[in-house]
DNA sequence: TTGCTAAATGATATCGACTTTCAATTTCAT
DNA sequence: ATGAAATTGAAAGTCGATATCATTTAGCAA
């Protein structure tokens, strides 16, 4: 074998996932809450006609819980410890719709794998990756997402999205 | 087939590729050249013992030449124009060599497909992609280089690379 | 509650983009 | 020129993502 592949938590790249912290621009702890996901998910299907199923419950909330960057095979994981009959297949679909309805946000941190992110309360922010522990922070800068609108505009671009990561050591690591 | 998969450059997402137009801070066209990588290549190759073959320096070649972000699809299609019998494990593998030795970018735009990227002689670049049109334009901007450095350094981080990406529309699509 | 019908599920098959294997070929130091 | 070592191309293998399909379920209507 050329190269190791990346199958799971315990054999990580260095930069796909790791525990959450937040900051915002100054630097204070925010957190989340999951209730509000739920509701949201519940009048996402009502108003596509889709039907409210246990699986679909579930999943969403296990991932609604996870303050990582998950993958599905880890998703799917912890999904089958208290429903081991789940498919992979729902676990795929669920997270789809997750995507669609504004709930989760797919990212490709470069390991062959999709991961999934909780879309946070308080806004857009982007991310810090340790290249040595995997630490992954996630901060704002409004000065920043000024100075981006700017540039675009000058080169003529209205920009919808964006992305920001910065790779580098973290204060334990450097 | 419940979503249609992307497969070749005629049916591409709207971000993945495009033609390649650079702009630094004050919005001048740059230019590349292609010479001093196939020398940077030959002592890359010199370095690490390895050969100096027709066909790396064919698809090298080709590379560089190219203006895209290129996928190894394409890029194998290009280089079978000329050399028919050219396996697409040889451009996999030259592409891989070319990105350990810092002459190739990987990139994914999210389409599934990893897209290689020159490298620019003249430093860092950031991407905007039109969601309609495809264009790529690449741009330079120190001062916001600069606060990515400032952000990270007092949440403890020491910033080794970084990627940012704007999405959004350009002038004749807005 | 019961029955019905469309949607959802889960097991499995398929797809597609790599990635590796291996026998034949080529490079290059001697 | 010669032989050891690297390279190549074809084909097989891998793996995550996606589609298929028979069975099960949700939710409306009677």
């Amino acid at each position: 074998m050329e190269t190791p592949k990346i199958k799971n938590t315990d054999n990580l790249p260095p930069f796909a996932a790791g525990a959450r912290v937040r900051y915002n621009k100054n630097q204070k702890m925010t957190k989340q809450r999951t209730e509000t996901k739920m509701e949201l998910l519940a009048n996402c299907l009502e108003k596509r006609g889709l039907k409210s199923t246990k699986q679909r419950h579930y999943i969403a909330d296990t991932f609604f819980r996870s303050n990582t960057h998950i993958s599905l095979e880890e998703l799917h994981k912890k999904v089958k410890r208290k429903s081991p009959r789940a498919g992979y297949a729902t676990v795929y679909r669920t997270m789809k719709l997750l995507t669609e309805c504004g709930l989760a946000i797919e990212r490709q941190f470069g390991d062959g794998q999709t991961r999934f992110e909780n879309v946070p309360e308080d806004g857009h922010h982007d991310h810090l990756i340790c290249l040595k522990c995997s630490e992954i922070v996630e901060f704002q800068n409004e000065t920043i997402e000024q100075l981006q609108d700017k540039t675009a505009t000058e080169l003529g671009f209205n920009v919808v999205r964006h992305k920001l990561e910065l790779y580098g050591y973290c204060k334990n690591c450097k």
